[in-house]
DNA sequence: TTAGGTCCTGTACTTACTACAAGATCAAGT
DNA sequence: ACTTGATCTTGTAGTAAGTACAGGACCTAA
């Protein structure tokens, strides 16, 4: 345990957070306008004050986004999370869902390359105007 | 031949001209706000006019659209089409760069499942809250 | 003529941010 | 203490690609 844990930094500025948790510093901003950061201590200035339960929450939705899921989604988790009460199965549920949508993007997409490297393929790069693309 | 060849058809409603191109009846009127339709003959009244030419382009941009062009992309298939010159080649090149794109996302895509998935696995639906995803 | 369906305009909303301007504050160096 | 430059503050506007709605006007068929 030579560093630090979470619950024991303090003061973070939001530029801090931000490059920790790796996201947008603007970004933070955003999060705490619609409700999923909470409105940290300020310093006497008026500057954001954070701490590592910030931090860590940050952190959860930004690898949640990365993951692909929806602040929609994201909101969901965080309510379990808030929530007194969540269960393992709650959140693989979730995760589960997720898995399968995911799964018929992939699926979309393949099929999508297919139609294109096909037109393509027919496209034999002539000079002249009668593309079957078009 | 008996069907109505586009170029014949005349007077198509807004409503008319989405429901055959396959896109929403709003839509129509962004597209042509945005600049990617002409503007059409109005009516006495005020009611746009379309004609088989305007479906054509329409139909081109919302297929353009199902395989993931970016409206950004389509205007440049547009440009184009509309200058006096183009090359099947041209299209080609937008078209394979598309490709491209596409197999990084399905690449993405298919990384994320596989996180996902072994996320899930290890979740084993205990009702205590000690869940490895959060 | 009347009823209903469709169309008109303008505006606001959506998702998930990003960008900017004008000014205040903070921390470090001298 | 003072200065400097980086970072912070707020509010606002913009992005893609539409969607949704209000309050009317129009169009067509019975």
């Amino acid at each position: 345990m030579t560093e630090k844990s979470n619950s024991q930094v303090q003061h973070l500025t939001r530029g801090e957070v931000s490059k920790r948790a790796g996201c947008h510093i603007e970004t933070v901003r955003y999060y705490e306008r619609i409700g999923l950061l909470p409105p940290p201590p300020r310093s006497k200035g008026g500057h954001r004050i954070y701490n590592g339960d910030h931090l860590k929450r940050l952190h959860f939705i930004c690898r949640s986004r990365e993951l692909g899921f929806t602040l929609h989604q994201v909101r969901g988790l965080l309510r379990l999370v808030d929530g007194d009460s969540y269960t393992c199965a709650e959140v693989k549920e979730l995760t589960l869902d997720h898995v399968a949508e995911v799964r018929r993007k992939v699926a979309d997409l393949k099929r999508l390359q297919r139609v294109l490297k096909e037109m393509a393929a027919q496209c034999e790069g002539g000079t002249v105007p009668d593309c079957p693309i078009i």
